[in-house]
DNA sequence: TACAGTGTCGAACGAACGTTCGACTCAACC
DNA sequence: GGTTGAGTCGAACGTTCGTTCGACACTGTA
């Protein structure tokens, strides 16, 4: 069984993965509602009816196609994670393995940030209960990076989500030609948000903090 | 003709704007493909028939609400501008304007956030030109800010897009049950984009910087 | 040789899609 | 009183949708 795969072109097994590639790509380029299965049938060159064969519907092929993305940029952070101790160190690595992976699979992660509304709901929430830990994972970095006292007086919610979004919303306007690779466009968003979050009394000895204090009348005094 | 409008139900004008509302609410709660003109006519009680005599295609009809919305919003940040002169406090009128539009036309920015490669090309150039000049203005008053020595070695682009995955990402995440209102989350941005962006130079005096040029090596170390 | 199981597909299903057509109502003007 | 034009709609157009069915090809086992 090991062998036939190799030698006649009825090739069985890594079926499902190209079918799942052709149409992750499909659902990237016009959405999971605009893309139809004929257009993954043309795309994978599978049969209409042979497509289901692999999988039961529609909806289970998106379901299909995030979880895998997910799962494994999860797995491969939990990987990553247990070299570092030090939650700034820790949530630097959080960061480069996002946008890494973003860039490395971009395809699959358009699809992830921007088609998990489509998701129906047996699906839809198991994929929000991966996201729901990837975010705890964010979240309790970010916790401990408070409660050594390096974080400014800050909402942790929406700063984590903050740095989110400047993580996801990167599928929507990275050109490889022109913008940096992983490594830099990941220690360029890793030092915005450290450096805008932490009040510095630590490691980079600096104050910058306080005048976040005043700000708010500051805005409306400026917008009003 | 003035006041036919008040006395005969068979009302006219505003009608349009009232399809459009509706239209952007089913636009996003199903997105654009999911969506079907008989949802809209549904919801705006509006036959089907009726609904085109208003518009004439679909696009169009997705076309109007995006370019609505994104006029609107940059008009309303022209308009602010003219208040301010320093870098500072007008990104600061960017973002609260953008993150205030954002809070209190939710449906209509998840519209235009969302749906922006569901239009097709007579439109979809359209559309991004505005957007083009929206970030233009963002990109010009970072370039201030960088002028006067403020910013901290960085890529511009890669700054001023990270502040947008920011503010646009909000419409994820956000609910007004548990999450800051408008004014409270447009200062927490500001604050982590402004912080995390600048040498402190001038009004904040602090360093907090150089140590951005290490840590490239520092990541590579660290996530081998 | 017969059988079971896996993989594949053409053809079709009913439903839903975006859009159009022709007819209708009603107020305004001649 | 007859005509015009804006506004509205039921009914249908042809197309495409997700999914299913039954048949067929082929491999491995008996």
């Amino acid at each position: 069984m090991a062998h036939r795969t190799a030698i006649h072109p009825r090739a069985p097994r890594n079926k499902l993965k190209h079918i799942l590639g052709h149409a992750a790509r499909v659902f990237s380029e016009k959405g999971f509602e605009g893309a139809s299965i004929r257009d993954i049938s043309r795309a994978s060159r599978v049969s209409l009816a042979g497509l289901y064969y692999y999988f039961e519907s529609k909806q289970k092929l998106l379901y299909l196609i995030q979880s895998n993305a997910f799962t494994s940029i999860l797995e491969r952070l939990q990987e990553r994670l247990k070299s570092a101790r030090k939650p700034k160190e820790r949530l630097r690595i959080l960061i480069s393995n996002h946008i890494e992976y973003f860039l490395c699979n971009p395809i699959e992660m358009k699809v992830l940030a921007h088609e998990e509304d489509a998701l129906e709901d047996p699906y839809r929430k198991e994929v929000l209960e991966i996201k729901r830990r990837y975010y705890e994972i964010a979240r309790g970095i970010f916790d401990e990076l408070r409660r050594e006292g390096q974080v400014a007086r800050i909402n942790p919610r929406v700063a984590v989500l903050s740095l989110f979004g400047m993580m996801n919303w990167v599928y929507k306007w990275h050109n490889p030609e022109v913008d940096p690779q992983a490594e830099v466009l990941g220690e360029t968003i890793a030092g915005i948000f450290l450096h805008g979050v932490c009040n510095g009394k630590s490691s980079n000895g600096a104050r910058a903090d306080a005048l976040r204090e005043r700000s708010a009348e500051q805005r409306i005094r400026a917008a009003g």
